[in-house]
DNA sequence: ATATATCGGACTGTTTCAGTCTTGTATGCT
DNA sequence: AGCATACAAGACTGAAACAGTCCGATATAT
């Protein structure tokens, strides 16, 4: 399954959607307008929340607001934030080990797929979606 | 889940281990000497054969045997053929459609981003792995 | 004939995904 | 002060995919 899941697409759509609009906005706003489900939603803007990308307002007029300019957030930023395992392997991940890991003869060259596949996803922003 | 499934890394280590001994292997082989799983293993070389990666021979003194040459079979190749969801999202791909597809407003980057992924992982080949 | 090896599909426990629901907290407005 | 608004946090669910196992069938060299 080497798909991003909904909640980075979501992540990345309300990112955007905070971009262009470039003030605060309300879950409900950004779930109207896009067709994705509220609740859904709130958990993924508190998460990117707690990453440091947007900041939030509570009570009455509140919502939230991009923290960073739209060119620097990576999308590589919003997958580490919001997907589970993100590395194309286990052996490519700081936190996880594989159990063939010293016997296995393909790690080297997965590695280096790795590293070029970080740094394409690097490259593209949310300035790039707008 | 950006990850590859441990089907497509046995898989590559399975097409590796042919590529490197050019002649015929057996799945008993290929499992003990890398430490995977027998049956997984005879699974995922039965779907690279139906694929046309390789070829097999029954009967005593069978087994399977690399129908391209290396540098012939890409990660895609093998991605495409082993893996169930291959593509970055839903939009990105043929065969399935999103429901939100057309108020989608991250669609288009998405489709870039997709094909540069694919293009990456055409640039590697099972060759790179020897 | 028989041992060897692929072929094909059913089956299982575990994990992740996508989405829902509920309760709590902060805050602007009247 | 009181209320409506909006975020905060976590439990919970059904459905799907994953990783692996098991078993019976078929083909073939010796
Ligand atoms: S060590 Fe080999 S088998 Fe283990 S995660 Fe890395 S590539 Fe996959
Ligand atoms: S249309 Fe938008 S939401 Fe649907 S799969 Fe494509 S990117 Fe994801």
């Amino acid at each position: 399954m080497l798909r991003l899941s909904k909640k980075v697409e979501y992540g990345l759509v309300a990112l955007q959607h905070l971009a262009k609009r470039g003030g605060v906005s309300t879950v409900r706003e950004i779930s109207d307008e896009n067709g994705i489900s509220y609740d859904l939603l709130a958990k993924i803007l508190q998460e990117l929340k707690r990453n440091g990308m947007i900041c939030s307002y509570q009570g009455v007029r509140g919502g939230y607001t991009l923290m960073l300019a739209p060119q620097e957030i990576s999308i590589t930023r919003v997958v580490d934030a919001l997907e589970t395992d993100n590395s194309l392997t286990e052996c490519t991940s700081s936190s996880e080990c594989c159990s063939r890991e010293e016997a296995c003869t393909i790690k080297g060259p997965m590695r280096e797929l790795q590293t070029a596949m970080s740094s394409l996803m690097n490259s593209v922003t949310i300035a790039q979606l707008l």
